[in-house]
DNA sequence: CTTGACACAGAACGTATGTTCGTGTATGAT
DNA sequence: ATCATACACGAACATACGTTCTGTGTCAAG
């Protein structure tokens, strides 16, 4: 683990060592005179000469200026869990229950999915993402299957392109698909390019449940006979 | 997880989440006038109030009089993160490329996925899981998209039932598919039970590279257009 | 030899940060 | 009414901290 890496003199190891060491066992991150005394260095500025190298290399990520404000941005394996609830089904025929974003959330008896931090795609906003279990097979066209949990982010509206979970009251159903807003009409694309979209005209009712940021599918050993 | 505990105001609540949340997204913890800031507290000896009450109450640690140097030390619960590395690309024509069972791979440039424990469903030796990233759109019919993570399990053979990746040397093909040994031959079955299986000779060679443990995909903003 | 890049040190400087203190306002007990 | 206690505000203060500037020694290229 503790490799040299090219172009790393023994200071840019012990430096950034010691900045393990010290997130690991302190929970918060050395100041730039601890860092120098630990490993020897006599002047901050030369503390500062080896972070900005550090930096630039992205071996650690600093907001400057302000005091103990770095980060190493490969690690943090401590923290680094998010809870993401299952708030429930998700299938054809049932609308999706979204306790629209209780800043906290109480129930925590409630299923819930671990997710590293590092797989979430963007800079996903923790408290806005809750998952779902799909039911049925009703959603194969959108390549996801029985059993599958997706994982959404609150949203009540969506760019064109994006996945969304949409709730068609007019006909008692929820889907999963791209969303593009066209000329007079809404068109809902599945994702298997074989098959056909959903036309839904401007007048007719449509809710956006959320954006559809990951699938999980977990295969166990049984599958189709 | 974030319970109103007894005794706590909600301003020591609002704290230890907005200590909890900045440790978490930034890696190292917030400073007093920050707390303040967004907890709406307009005063840092309020803050230094709640913070030596919380610390006493063993819901923190500090070292106080040092800038940001505080901690929670009930955090790091769930360790549980297992760390995947991603061997190479799986696509039809493409052989897998499984270098076997290095006890500690070396190869750290490699990319990598970290999930965690909890929700990778048996209990899998860690070892044995890798993971490869799916190329092109040849594994549709197991629902299986282009770009996806499919996290594999080693194995050399495969019971009834199991999806497995599959390479067929003679036809220069690798496919993900629910295994399936029958009279006289293997029974390639995809997941997508509206398509036909691949029947294969037992005088074929069939060589199987792993068991599907579990599918990942990231859903980005664009889609089908 | 000169030049420039690099690694390093020390001092000076500005500010971000935590603490202390004086003050004010409720509330409840005496 | 008086006092104690919990909660809250803001100002003053000391200092820990990061930045910047100046200077020194080394080493390779010109």
């Amino acid at each position: 683990m503790v490799r040299t890496r090219k172009g790393l003199t023994e200071r840019h190891q012990k430096i950034l060592d010691y900045i393990n060491k010290r997130v690991r066992e302190q929970g918060y991150p050395p100041s730039i005179r601890e860092i120098g005394k630990a490993t020897g260095i006599s002047s901050t500025s030369v503390v500062t000469y080896y972070l900005k190298q550090l930096s630039e290399l992205g071996l650690i990520e600093r907001d400057a200026r302000y005091s103990r404000a770095l980060r190493l941005p490969n690690s943090a394996p401590a923290q680094d869990l998010i809870r993401i609830p299952i708030l429930g089904p998700i299938a054809a025929g049932l609308p999706i229950l979204v306790p629209d974003a209780g800043p906290t959330y109480v129930g925590d008896e409630l299923d819930a999915v671990d997710i590293a931090r590092s797989v979430i795609p963007a800079r996903e906003k923790e408290d806005d993402l809750y998952a779902l279990r799909v039911q049925g097979d009703s959603m194969i066209d959108a390549m996801i299957n029985d059993g599958d949990i997706v994982i959404m982010k609150r949203a009540a509206k969506a760019n064109n392109g994006e996945m969304v979970a949409i709730w068609l009251p007019h006909r008692d159903e929820t889907t999963l698909k791209y969303f593009f807003k066209e000329e007079d009409h809404y068109r809902l694309q599945p994702a298997n390019p074989t098959m056909q979209p959903i036309i839904v005209s401007k007048d007719e009712p449509l809710e956006i449940k959320g954006k559809v940021v990951m699938v999980i599918r977990k295969v166990e050993q049984a599958g189709v006979k």
